[in-house]
DNA sequence: CTGAAAGCGCTTACAG
DNA sequence: CTGAAAGCGCTTACAG
């Protein structure tokens, strides 16, 4: 591989001038500029990351910490992150993170304290206090989309909204027996998406005169969905149902078919996503978008490491998509 | 941070010392190296990587390329892919490659000869023979998991066989008219995932004295399933269909409901893959374990570049779940 | 506008 | 077993 003294020799400069040439920096001629970039393409010449980064602390690479690869939801948000941060010439550097506390030290401890990358997004991680602590000591950008941190800048979507306009997609339909399927914290303050739902939930029922007809916990899988639909079906059974995600909302789907209900005829229900399958499923479901979340978020990071990036919108758009699986509460 | 001197000097030693130390190279005596260690816990040194990887020419990270991020089964080959690696303290740089031949260039020409990464691990992805000879002259290894290049170190599953198993099932079954949904070159020798189902397939069939009762090409997404499945189910419709994918699978579950026909009672249908979602569709597939094929992926990396591994077994696994959705051939 | 030189924080022959 | 020194390939004050 060609370094940067090859270059300068070829156009008969010092590495130094090279140097500036290449990366713009400090004023020169445009005579000699063209002659060292000539000279670079020709040798295809690629500056080293570690000697660059060495000089100059920068590497141009983000880590992305996230929960888990294989929901659909994060799927896309990576998807989203990665275009916006190739445009701009940064890498991704991915970090999975559990439960698993002794896989955490090892992130925050070590991985991200090696200088390998100049800022890092994290993706709906619940950190405790010291692990906040650990990450702001990183001394870069750090921003949190979905995370329920408030040390942390985070972009999020309204989730009391969001689920308001769930709810009251029901409420509107005539529907007075509302259950939700989702996750909660006890205390209704916690800043995570799950209890935030829950609260728009709560709230849009409380406005309607409405008490809730059910709450089950569920993670946010399909199988949790499955469950947590077949307790509440098992019960006093609600016609409606409002799950915390699209794939909660499957899993309920398929508990109300097991269960022999038809939806949307003896129950409605709505998810939250988007998912690709919420078509196939005729779902009725709020997009969120998460493909642009994850651009926002480069792009939020990319802005507080100094490059240039278009004005960030204030918040994150959802919107209501009516499909088959809500109607009228029947029979 | 602390620097490498500032362990040094806590622990009375030189520099050079305290990084035979801390890298384990170099013979030097159980006490200082003990001291050193201390020093370094104490500190909570970490060694920069752009500092280690322009002195040793290693960076501990191999890049992954992938075509899509969103894909089930994708996320969860480069989950186990991050698994594996983590494992080994390595780091991993993802690069996401669509068809756009430009950024196909950056990929090749310019953000893998960056140095920052020291290996690659290319899914799926087909690059032709000019790319192949980038590749190649990157002077890293470079595996592939299901690539077609034969000219590529690639782990793949024997799809020939796969295929026949999943045919042959059908067959076993009394099926006699199976259609097929997939994707395939003309050419029978292209070494595409696709082509070789395709060929597994045909010869199940030919095996059985049977010839194909259909084909429909189709990207390998739900929706593409269920258009395939369409075209496939308004013909002379066939009593099985074999898709070459789980989603695919799904997709044309969907459309034989649309059709108002009953799986398996009409129609029996076979996907690959043993997506999250297979078990409540009720789908009968043959699976092939994406997270454990990311982990052989990284052990094969890891092996090429000098780490200990556990020794590769030689080929990948794959097997049969029969579920609800494969009966004999109703009505 | 351009060059010589120091420095980024490690590693590793080379001596001893 | 340990240290002094050179070097990895860039960047950037500092001079001119």
């Amino acid at each position: 591989m060609a370094g940067l003294d090859d270059v300068a020799r070829r156009a008969g400069v010092s590495t130094a001038t090279a140097s500036r040439a290449l990366s713009g920096r400090g004023r020169l001629s445009e005579a000699t500029r063209a002659r060292v970039r000539a000279a670079a393409d020709e040798l295809g010449y690629v500056a080293s990351v570690t000697a660059s980064g060495l000089a100059t602390g920068r590497t141009r690479s983000v880590g992305v910490v996230v929960p888990l690869l294989d929901r659909w939801f994060f799927a896309n948000v990576l998807d989203g992150i990665s275009t916006a941060l190739a445009a701009h010439g940064y890498d991704i550097t991915l970090y999975t993170v559990t439960d698993d506390p002794q896989q955490r030290r090892r992130l925050l401890h070590t991985a991200l304290r090696r200088g390998r990358v100049d800022a890092v997004i994290v993706l709906s991680v619940e950190f405790d206090d010291g692990e906040i602590d650990e990450l702001l000591a990183l001394g870069m950008p750090v921003v949190g989309l979905g995370t329920p941190s408030p040390r942390l800048a985070t972009l999020r979507v309204d989730d009391i909204r969001l689920a308001r306009l769930a709810v009251e997609h029901l409420v509107a339909l005539g529907h007075r027996s509302i259950a939700h399927i989702g996750r909660s914290h006890d205390d209704d303050r916690a800043p995570d998406i799950p209890t935030q739902r829950r609260r728009g939930f709560d709230a849009a029922l409380a406005d309607a005169g409405l008490r809730p007809a059910g709450f089950a916990a569920a993670d946010f899988t399909i199988d949790g969905g499955f469950v947590a639909a077949r307790d509440l079906l098992a019960g006093a059974r609600p016609s409606a149902i409002f799950a915390a995600s699209d794939e909660l909302a499957f899993g309920a789907m398929f508990a109300a078919r097991e269960a022999g209900l038809e939806v949307p005829g003896d129950l409605s229900i709505v998810g939250v996503d988007g998912h690709e399958m919420s078509g196939f499923f005729g779902l009725t479901t709020i997009e969120q978008f998460p493909h642009a979340q994850g651009e926002r978020a480069a792009e939020a990071v990319l802005a507080a490491l100094g490059e240039e990036v278009a004005e960030p919108a204030s918040s994150l758009p959802f919107e209501l998509v009516v499909r088959t699986s809500t109607a009228a509460p029947g029979r």
